[in-house]
DNA sequence: TGATTTTTGTACCGCGTGGTACACAATTGA
DNA sequence: TCAATTGTGTACCACGCGGTACAAAAATCA
């Protein structure tokens, strides 16, 4: 341990708290007041630990992958001897309940600050990395959807990448219909009629 | 015709012009400044025209939906001898078009407007207003298809309020992909496959 | 023409923004 | 013990924000 005084607060716990205002009110929409009355710090201690609002979003949103995107790949990939369509529909669902959610923000950060992306209010970085992070999603998603078709679990003429984009535009739309109210039994029925436009080979 | 000066720009011209700058910035994102530089007019011409800045943004929403939302429509109601489903596939081809339209900004500006929505940058009238919106659509769309199946068009189970979300959930996620980038082509084969989860009897 | 009404341009207001200087408190190593 | 190092709290900075006061300009009415 170096010299020097303790923080007096823990990092991790407030990058999880600064999320969350993020996720509510958006990157524009928060100011960085806004973030040191949620984290209970001054803004020196912010600027020190995550070094300016821009760096500190960009953190939040890795966290958020971390802690809420990457886990829901398990329902696609672990249960094998589960059916193609139900491991999608379980998926979805893990979507539909994250966005609807009691215990956090409606929606889902990365769709409202992809929908903040290209103004001149959002530094071109984190515009940049938003694109970056969608295009690796729909890469991974594809991958997925090719090996599951060399499985023979999805039709053999099945374009995979068309298919990937259109659980995308499911995903995001679950995110806005939360926004706007939706229930998470409503967003589950939303789920179950989307997998049944998916070609599965049962 | 009253006394007084003339006003030196064309009032409608300027709403379509502040609806784009809303549309490409959301409403955290705009300044009073990016208006009055997009519309070359002054901060006293602007006020004295259109209220403030929350006013103008609602009438650019209502301009929005006039312009572009609305005379979507059509192309479910209007060709009653066109099968169900090319009336919808016509229908999501139109939001397609619209949110990768190379003459206007990426996207959608109701999708963009309501992830901003709740977050204190802004107004509640204008969170509430968007929600309305949102109920109404669904609410029309809902009605749409209880008559499409009364005609026989829709499967006699279908649950139309669900069906409903879907279709909203599509459009909504058609917003956000074309935000990341997606092409119109892409977009269309989107809409392809939703069309084939809705319970269509041809 | 002169009085009245409306728009326009300039110049400004109070306030909140993102960010920091600086002195002080707390901890470690010598 | 004492210097070195690191976090904390206060107080502040320049700047841009939404919004407006005010006077000049342009139009109509009498």
């Amino acid at each position: 341990m170096n010299a020097g005084r303790k923080r007096g607060f823990d990092k991790q716990e407030a990058l999880d708290k600064a999320m969350r205002v993020f996720w509510e009110s958006g990157y524009a929409g928060t100011s960085v007041s806004d973030l040191t009355a949620a984290l209970g710090i001054n803004k020196p201690s912010l600027y020190a630990a995550f070094g300016n609002k821009e760096q500190l979003f960009r953190s939040a949103l890795d966290r958020y992958r971390a802690d809420y995107g990457a886990p829901l790949w398990q329902r696609l990939l672990e249960p094998v001897d589960v059916p193609l369509a139900e491991r999608i529909r379980a998926y979805l669902y893990g979507i539909a309940d994250l966005v609807s959610a009691k215990d956090s923000p409606p929606g889902c950060l990365f769709v409202k600050s992809s929908c903040e992306s290209g103004s001149h209010a959002m530094p071109e970085d984190i515009t940049n990395a938003l694109l970056v992070q969608a295009k690796a999603t729909e890469k991974h998603l594809v991958g997925f959807l090719k090996d599951e078709r060399s499985r023979g679990n999805l039709a053999a003429g099945a374009d995979t990448l068309q298919l990937a984009r259109y659980l995308l535009s499911i995903m995001y739309g679950l995110g806005v219909l939360a926004k706007n109210g939706a229930t998470r039994r409503s967003l589950r029925s939303v789920a179950d009629l989307a997998v049944a436009a998916v070609p599965v080979v049962d």
